[in-house]
DNA sequence: TATGAATGAGTCTTCATTCAT
DNA sequence: TATGAATGAAGACTCATTCAT
């Protein structure tokens, strides 16, 4: 009830939340120099005060959306390990199993993703992270044999940040292919290789 | 000589290509919106007036650089073609071989590339023509019989232009790898995979 | 008692009083401007809304101290003309007596003092209003002859209202000095000037 | 020639030596806050850019003032100090005169004497540091015997500075009396007193 | 060719003030 | 009496861009 056009006193914690929602949109669309707190509020339907009502300034709520998807990128990853091995017989099924998880968050999180994973000065940073969480795990599957010796594990993780990367944006996100399936085209190339084994050995 | 009545001992010429140096520079270093004509025009030692006596406005000049990476690009992929299976007998030589070639391109044009496959709108558009002709390698080698006859050529392809990008801004520019060491740890982890084929399988 | 269904346990008279005591505070230490309507209810842990509700706006609570100021100003001065000549047998102890009476004012007031003696536009009718005053006594001593016939009272009265401002600013309300010490100090410099008359006459 | 109107290209220092010069009488007319840069430059037939070419924001015009009124004080006070007891045969022409000189300083910059030795936050430590220099001169003449031993040095000097202000203000600047007058009638009240010497004591 | 001087247009931000409950 | 939520109005500041020489 009187929930007509949001007339003045609505929640406030509402009013934060889409501003936030707003923002996050504009920003993965526009980027941060092109997005104008005036377009943010419009999109709200709020006044510019009202922005600094809820908000310091233009930069501090686009670092709570690049804080925002970092947070829930962690909660997602703490989630993936706890039940882990229960429906992956196999390490290749696994690596899918896990991929997937951090595909589907990307799909659920599309600005965010574009945010924090593109946008953000931090970009780097979490990336880096990421690839040193990878390389651990790959460090131990190749020390438990499951993958060849010379691998170089560091490298290894570094492309397939870059695949996940370019395959989110080009692919998962603009909706062309799901995170499964995405998940399973880059194990297998990885893992598999692009050498027909039966055959040749060129 | 032609120290002549130029007061600042430069030809038009050598004031415009200045510009596009520094603004490379700056651009490559600071992204578009962070980068100032009034900090271009300083930095080439010349006057706000004098940037708008060679460049349109700021967008002209970024743009230009646009091209310019562009068309380097092609002018290089073209020479690479001219001197193809010369020194490549294997198909995997020719790929390293062509990768090292673009992966030295970027190299030595490190404000550009950022520039062209980073910063610009039309990196994207660059990218996907770069993934069509790999493409088109790839069909070539697979109905060869060089490589799995299932292999999603499309998908390879994006990954590998994912590979690229990451292992040329993370490890190439900052100068921890050289293109060649870049190009084999590409090709062979592609071509060959993860696996170890002397023991396991899974 | 009365603390039945008053939420913040105030009646309305105690929370003006309240804004009314910490404007006050503020003003007098941060000047008109940079005394911002926000701090004040935040000081008194009230709402904005809540100082519309007494005041009609930030200037009216300014002016309103003002005219506090000048309320009980006027109040002291009356007081202080109804026990005159009791404890001042000579002419100089009067004078002594009644400015230590306004500094004491002062002193009592340091808020009020800095806003309606420094910071409002009206502190210079109000002094020149005490100037007048202070003319129409001297004036009387001067035909009485207890001071030189020459006396420019105007000026000295100006001097005057100079010095006890200065001093009042500078040693009474940074309580360096009381107002019984620095009314003696200035009556007496006035009046017996600086010469030593014992000896030369330079 | 070329002078109609000040068409663009002003001489630059021109403009920045006009702003500052409007921009002193509008502080001095309306206060730090009243005044908006927005009407400095509207004073000065220039844009608002324009004030940021030659100020870094409305603070420091602001400081720059500060700081003139500040310079030209103390080279008013070096230049006074050259030329002393020539024309002053007595102490007291010769406080006269120093008086006079800088009560005539004040009378030539108006503006900034109301905005350095008013509006300004460093307008105290200013006069505290001419309180000083007065107390110096006064102990000398104190232990020449001139003045009486037990004069509070310190005292009189803040007393001087409050009436020095009052009057300057008050009948100075509204130009109701000149330097000298006033200078005179300063010194006499306080080396004189109020007393009449010829007759009564008390 | 080159520039000292200037500005139009726009953005962020703040503050006093009000609405609706 | 009191307030959570919201805003109109205005000011500071910046930047790409252009005169006039």
């Amino acid at each position: 009830m009187a929930e007509r056009g949001r007339p003045k006193g609505a929640s406030g914690e509402e009013s934060r939340a889409l501003l936030l929602e707003i923002a996050a949109k504009e920003f993965a669309q526009h980027g941060y120099h092109e997005t104008k707190v005036s377009s943010i509020v419009k999109g709200a339907s709020l006044s510019q005060p009202t922005f600094y009502l809820y908000f310091k300034n233009k930069e501090a709520i686009f670092e709570e959306l690049e804080n925002l998807f970092y947070l829930r990128l962690m909660e997602y990853a703490k989630k993936s390990r706890l039940q882990p091995q229960l429906e992956s017989p196999t390490v290749k099924a696994r690596i899918v199993h896990n991929l997937k998880e951090l595909l589907t968050f990307f799909c659920k999180n599309p600005n965010l993703t574009r945010i924090g994973f593109y946008l953000s000065t931090k970009a780097n940073d979490i990336k880096t992270q990421i690839v040193q969480q990878i390389k651990g795990n790959l460090d131990f599957e190749v020390s438990a044999g499951y993958f060849r010796k010379n691998l170089d594990t560091q490298m290894v993780a570094e492309c397939l940040i870059g695949m996940i990367e370019r395959l989110t944006f080009i692919q998962l996100l603009p909706k062309k292919k799901g995170p499964e399936e995405i998940a399973n085209d880059i194990v297998d190339l990885l893992i598999e290789g692009m050498l027909d084994r039966e055959n040749n050995r060129k």
